[in-house]
DNA sequence: TGGTATCGATACTCAAGGTACCGAAATCAG
DNA sequence: CTGATTTCGGTACCTTGAGTATCGATACCA
């Protein structure tokens, strides 16, 4: 092996930019909405160039998951049973969603990628796919039907964030998570 | 009383051409995609000029919002018991969305509205205000009844077909009948 | 025949995503 | 200390698409 991988590449390196960048952008999508936050101004917001910017991320639309990403962290998947991970998981990406920039930006991506597969592929493999992965193993549930389930919980969600511009209140919620716990609550009463 | 109104202003009348624009808009959709379903573009489909389109809409996102409704029509509302009628209406829905251009051109605009307060207004007012309406006295529900179960419904539909790019399969929408019908049947069983 | 309003066509403005290029600065190897 | 390498900020630029403005032509009515 000629050389292990250089612990540091020559040249200058790389300002550590993904933490002032991320809260710049949900700071300023929580201030101008989603279309009005251009790179140009996230990038000023953060104090770097756009350069800087593109050099990190290919797209607006990466930017914006790389940003939900951290925005979310790892799932909890708290709970004793069954329906109290269910209720919990709700309850988590609700919360999650009604932070300040947070439901904006990710009502935001998703509509870009409605019309842009390329976005639609990043969406769907960074964002969607490890959650979906850590609930197929939480709950011992098959792929089609954790997707269903989050269809419906961020499917309500944004859609009520969309329509609305606010975040669902907690009476509304409840509701989803009452609804969500019924029906996938199966596999422990005997119909069916 | 000066002229009752007139029955013709003067000057060269309109060319009925609504019909022909709705036609081109969801064919160019489907066949483009929202994003590239330009105004030019549609325009040129229904062999029209774009200044005629914005004569008659005052932007893209009322088009597609008259576009919509024009394909949606009036809602049925069939159905024996309260439970059938959540469940035809819910079909009806998720089989309106499946039509090619529909369901792309609807989960567009909705995107477009997130950070367009001003066709989000439009979006609400003709679009989901006429059937919340409708379901409201069908059903003989409160409004924030009748709007979560929209979100629901649409919520869930939308998600789908966002991040898939297709319509629910019809599996899927059967679970989601499933789910609607076992949260929105009290008022006839004595719990709660 | 004249008045009026719409027609198609074209050219335009403006905003935003994304690219290209620049000299300046940071780091390392020698 | 010097040269190689790479990122930095800054700026100019390209492209696309929404929306506006204008113009001669056309269709209708009185």
């Amino acid at each position: 092996m000629a050389s292990h991988t250089s612990p540091r590449p020559p040249g200058r390196p790389r300002t550590g930019v993904h933490e002032v960048v991320f809260a710049a952008t949900l700071s300023t999508v929580e201030k101008l909405g989603y279309a009005r936050a251009t790179v140009d101004r996230i990038a000023a917001a953060a104090g770097v160039a756009k350069s800087t910017v593109y050099r990190r991320w290919p797209s607006k639309g990466a930017l914006i998951v790389d940003c939900l990403l951290d925005a979310f962290g790892p799932a909890p998947l708290e709970g004793a049973d069954r329906a109290e991970l269910l209720a919990s998981t709700t309850r988590w990406i609700a919360a999650k969603i009604a932070e300040p920039g947070v439901g904006d930006a990710f009502a935001g991506v998703f509509s870009d990628a409605v019309s842009d597969p390329d976005l639609r592929e990043i969406l769907s493999t960074r964002l969607q796919d490890p959650y979906r992965l850590a609930l197929q193993d939480a709950l011992g549930e098959p792929e089609e039907r954790v997707l269903f389930f989050i269809d419906v919980v961020v499917g309500v969600l944004l859609h009520r964030m969309g329509m609305t511009g606010a975040p669902m209140a907690d009476a509304d919620v409840s509701a989803l998570v009452e609804m969500v716990s019924a029906h996938f609550a199966d596999g422990l009463d005997p119909a069916r």
